[in-house]
DNA sequence: CAGTGGTCTAGACCACCTT
DNA sequence: AGGTGGTCTAGACCACTGA
């Protein structure tokens, strides 16, 4: 039996899907939302809230609430794990192993993935193929915790992170940096696609509920195989956008002319 | 005189930063912390509730609050508005039209930036640059009831989200389709890059709180210009991943072999 | 088992939007 | 001016964490 406020968020959400609240129209005030489901007005906040943050609704003081959209969210387990993400949207996953070691973090490391210098992680790298075709190169370190768990498993299929969740570890929080890269030699080769193409990349460092770092990833995704998306608003923004001059006053000189060079072995 | 919750939290983010409360520390407990600022228990978790939104601190029930980090965070507005992010990381941005016209949106906008078919809008194509270099091209649909507002402004410097905010309209609401693709031949030309190397493309709808779409854009961002980053975590998660051989049960015929080809011109 | 966060209630006052 | 959302209070009970 999951919360009140849970409870009514679904029956909102489902109700914009079923085009009750069109697109455009007014959600009924909290008052009244409060007395149909026989909850205090502070419940209903908390499902709105929800809606809101979902990027269903929109608020604006003195006015009722406006339906934005019935937007397709994923969960949190479905962002994090490309398996769990890839049957939830009906497709196959595979995987392909090409690398697999227990290491210690490097400079090389610290400096593409975040990771802490000197820690021991197990250091694994795939190929994930969608429906029998490659899409991605994954480098993923994982936090010597989780080392002897992944060494156990089969890696060429099923979602690591849904067994590593099974096993009692929690995934709660993540950081993205998401830019764009060419394609080196190797990444043209494993992906089928031409050397200097370019390739979605998204690095990841994901973290326990108590903020311990689990895995460092970076993942680069063929170009026509995904998009990102993500929603912000006034209320709710975790999105920002990084100069690669560097934040801050810094003047470093200007580097014009070509860019587009191989990033090299991935 | 703002919110007290939004007092506790710019105060407790502060500390955070301080340096008082370490990464990996705990936060103090919700009543100690009601105590301490003499408020209510409630008006404390609106507070940390705030913070943990914005990825500094984490979530488990039973367990008092874990630091995980102080965050940089950029408004709605400097994500929304090219200038105004370039401006408060310390840059001078500027921009250069090519293009400027009021016109009915197309097939092609509908396809490429989730226009609606028909509608009057104001089309507008400019090079951006950071500190004189060109580091993003753009396309910029503004609906109609903008279109005479831009028109009339200096469209070289300065922001548009700028002066269209203090006009009285107010952008509420973002979503964003990230993801790579080749640099066309004039593409590659405005930017300076050669022939086919990776570009960063955002593109974005922007909504007033209303929920009416007020701008389609498509930026597409020079690869070693800028990185894009997003926080997500199991209480908040407005981040998806979508497949672009069609997401539910499309079987679509795999496309295999070499991409990367140029998408013509922009 | 004590401490702590998660949920919920009932009521209050204010700021803002709409008419 | 009336409706509506934004903020805040004071208290309650439950679920989970950790010693």
């Amino acid at each position: 039996m999951s919360a009140r406020y849970l409870q009514i968020a679904s029956e909102l959400r489902l109700a914009v899907d079923r085009g009750e609240y069109p697109i455009g129209s007014l959600l009924p005030s909290e008052g009244e939302l409060a007395a149909r489901y026989g909850v205090a007005r502070g419940t209903v906040r908390q499902a709105v809230a929800l809606l809101e943050r979902e990027g269903v609704v929109t608020h604006r003081q003195g006015a009722r609430r406006t339906v934005v959209g019935a937007v397709p969210t994923q969960s949190f387990a479905e962002m994090q794990s490309f398996s769990m993400w890839a049957v939830s949207q009906g497709h196959v996953p595979s995987a392909r192993v090409l690398h697999k070691e227990v290491r210690r973090v490097t400079g090389a490391d610290v400096e593409r993935l975040n990771a802490p210098l000197g820690e021991e992680v197990l250091d694994l790298r795939r190929v994930r193929l969608l429906d029998g075709v490659a899409v991605m190169v994954e480098r993923t370190l994982y936090a010597g915790i989780l080392a002897e768990h992944v060494l156990a498993m089969e890696l060429t299929e099923g979602s690591i992170t849904e067994r590593l969740t099974e096993s009692g570890f929690v995934y709660a929080h993540a950081d993205h940096r998401i830019d764009a890269v060419s394609a080196g030699v190797v990444e043209a080769e494993l992906l089928g696609v031409r050397r200097g193409s370019a390739l979605l990349r998204q690095r990841r460092v994901t973290t326990s509920p108590s903020g311990v770092a689990l895995e460092w990833s970076d993942d680069r995704y063929r170009a026509d195989a995904v998009t990102i998306t993500v929603r912000n608003s006034m209320s709710e923004n975790t999105l920002a956008r990084l100069s690669a001059r560097g934040p801050g006053r810094a003047r470093q000189v200007a580097r014009p002319g070509p860019v587009g060079s191989s990033v090299g072995v991935f």
